[in-house]
DNA sequence: CAGCAGGGGGCGC
DNA sequence: CGCCCCCTGCTGT
């Protein structure tokens, strides 16, 4: 795209310009190098007012790249979306329409944006900026209102800008200070707050009108609501939409507050945990704890000293981080406390690592037993692997050690068929597909350890294109576009075609929704196969089912939903009846000669996930 | 191929 | 809230 497009300015800025270079390589392909206008504006007419910011960046460089990554996970519209004035590809029901709230948010004296539910994106009230509620609401309160609600959080600096990131701006260039001190303002900026809740109710409402009317309408539109629900794992009509917590930045929701709240930090700055020995932050305290017991497996992990100061340190005492608003009242409720209270000084490291909390599960294991290396000689067909643990070797097993006191980071995940050994489960379970090679071609004998690779021997070898979504073969593009269009309901501009050629996932996430799309059915098979049964067969749906929401997240649809429908098990690796045995059943139908169909990639293990447990020693 | 980080969700306290 | 598991993407070898 055009280099220029964005200029100087810094981070912010570079994110935007990668997302428009995605954008244009998936609307013309990577050859393109097709003019999207200066500052990165596409198709989207921006008030004057907005041109008059003390920012460098003008927002219109950042609402409508969230705009068009929107539009990018709804369903890319044609290529005349670089046109100006373009319409987005849309639902083509009547609820496919702006609707504001009734009442204006009363200090503002605005309905500050409109909500589309088919787009599920807000359109400003006072221009055509198009993004996430979030992106939204900062737009409206840095472009359309008065106040200069972001402060200077150093004390004595009268600085005031209507954008955060001009606080964050003013920071650096000013005071040579860390702009995330700036951070703190859009997490507990009351102003912005209230936007949210305003704009957030009106999701709500509109949601769920049309979730009323779905429910009482034509059977033909809540079908594809149903399959889009059942698909994703909603559980029917109680579907993303229907989730008491739903993400303003993303298409995030889920009915648990607390996972909500661990969701909104992703898409802050500020990373409120760390590792103590190498500084490294992260913004989940398990995901310290992760790093930690992986690199520094040696030293005694202390959970006490993970979570980082509320601020970095700043050049002078931080006094006031709220920032004044003259025009508005926080509401009754109170904000939420600034950050949590910085942690006391970090008490000396224990003498001993701390083993009682942290591993008391593995301590419930049986007595480890850590078999011989097996044989990889007259390999069994992976799905005979799967049905049963390894053979036992020849060699007389070797009584188990004496309840060994692990040590953290100690890689007891073993390999059967080899020396290695890893620390952690998916780690096995990835390195077992190196033996176990479990994506097998349908026409040769080829097998292969990883989905990608099978994808590139059926390209190269048999000259076919492989259907991400089922071990369809067809011969050519066309014909593949065609599979698609009438089996799975997708229209090719929506797909990464599987040539093998490139990694699996791809920038921009396209590519796995393969593989969402397979947990999805996966989760489908299981439900209509039965009770679903064991706790473990649950869980795999409800995981699919997650997955499956990522696939819609990020594949997305064009509105219809269908794509979101599990294609149906086939006899071939289906018949078995996932939900009479599981993983179980349909390694059974691989081990009948089936075609074993590549659903997942690398790490997926495929087919044998419920019992791949088998090969996985812990001791 | 493997290591690592970063997500979502389940579960127990 | 902490811990755990699972999954995916990125990256280095």
């Amino acid at each position: 795209m055009d280099g220029g497009a964005v200029g100087s300015v810094a981070s912010l800025t570079m994110d935007c310009e990668d997302m428009f270079k995605e954008i244009t390589k998936k609307l013309y392909g990577e050859e393109a190098s097709v003019g999207v206008g200066v500052g990165g504006v596409v198709g989207v007419e921006f008030p004057a007012a907005e041109r008059d910011l003390d920012d460098e960046l003008r927002p219109e460089e950042h609402i409508t790249a969230w705009g068009l990554a929107a539009l990018m996970q709804n369903g890319f519209p044609p290529p005349g979306i670089l046109q100006a004035n373009f319409t987005p590809r849309i639902d083509p029901t009547a609820e496919d329409r702006w609707t504001a709230a009734e009442e204006p948010l009363a200090w503002a004296h605005s309905r500050i944006a409109a909500y589309n539910p088919a787009q599920r994106l807000f359109k400003c009230a006072h221009c055509e900026c198009v993004g996430f509620l979030a992106r939204v609401a900062e737009h409206w309160l840095g472009t359309h209102s008065q106040a200069r609600a972001f402060q200077c959080p150093l004390t004595g600096c009268g600085f005031a800008s209507s954008w955060a990131r001009g606080v964050r701006q003013h920071l650096a260039r000013d005071h040579h200070s860390d702009p995330a001190a700036a951070d703190q303002l859009l997490r507990d900026n009351p102003a912005l707050d209230d936007l949210t809740r305003y704009l957030q109710r009106l999701k709500n409402k509109v949601e769920s009108m049309r979730n009323e009317r779905r429910a009482s309408g034509s059977s033909d539109s809540a079908h594809t609501e149903a399959n889009s629900n059942a698909a994703a794992g909603g559980g029917g009509a109680a579907g993303e939409v229907g989730k008491r917590y739903a993400c303003g930045a993303c298409p995030y929701a889920t009915d648990r507050r607390d996972l909500f709240t661990r969701h909104e930090n992703i898409h802050r700055d500020e990373k409120p945990f760390h590792c103590y020995l190498c500084q490294k932050q992260f913004n989940r305290a398990d995901h310290v704890k992760k790093h930690f017991l992986r690199m520094h497996r040696d030293q005694p992990y202390d959970l006490n000293r993970i979570r980082r100061a509320a601020a970095k340190p700043q050049p002078q005492p931080q006094q006031q981080p709220q920032p004044a608003l003259h025009y508005y009242k926080p509401p009754a409720e109170p904000p939420p406390a600034p950050a949590p209270a910085p942690a006391p000084a970090p008490p000396p490291p224990p003498p001993e690592y701390r083993t009682s909390s942290a591993h008391t599960p593995q301590a419930a294991q049986p007595p480890p037993v850590k078999l011989e290396r097996a044989p990889l000689k007259t390999e069994p067909t992976p799905a005979v692997v799967m049905l049963k643990p390894p053979p036992a070797p020849a060699a007389p097993v070797p009584p188990p050690p004496p309840a060994p006191a692990r040590r953290k980071g100690e890689r007891r995940y073993a390999c059967c068929y080899c020396a290695w050994s890893g620390v952690d489960n998916w780690c096995l379970k990835r390195h077992l597909n190196t033996h176990l090679k479990p994506f097998a071609c349908a026409l040769c004998e080829y097998k292969a350890a990883r989905a990608e690779r099978l994808a590139t021997h059926v390209h190269k070898v048999h000259n076919k294109k492989s259907c991400g979504k089922c071990p369809f073969l067809a011969d050519d593009q066309h014909q593949l576009a065609t599979h698609l269009r009438d089996a799975h309901h997708i229209e090719s501009r929506n797909l990464k075609v599987p040539t093998g050629t490139g990694r699996g996932g791809g920038a921009g996430g396209v590519g796995f929704a393969g593989s969402a799309a397979a947990l999805a059915a996966e989760a489908g098979g299981v439900g209509a196969g039965g009770s679903g049964g064991a706790g473990g067969g649950r869980r795999r749906e409800q995981r699919a089912g997650g997955a499956a929401r990522l696939f819609g997240y990020l594949e997305a649809s064009d509105g219809s939903g269908d794509e979101y429908e599990a294609p149906p098990l086939t006899g071939e690796f289906g018949a078995g009846g996932p939900g009479s045995a599981g993983g179980a059943g349909s390694a059974a139908g691989a081990a009948a000669g089936a075609p074993h169909y590549a659903r997942d990639k690398e790490n997926a293990a495929p087919l044998h996930h419920a019992v791949h447990h088998d090969h996985c020693l812990r001791y």
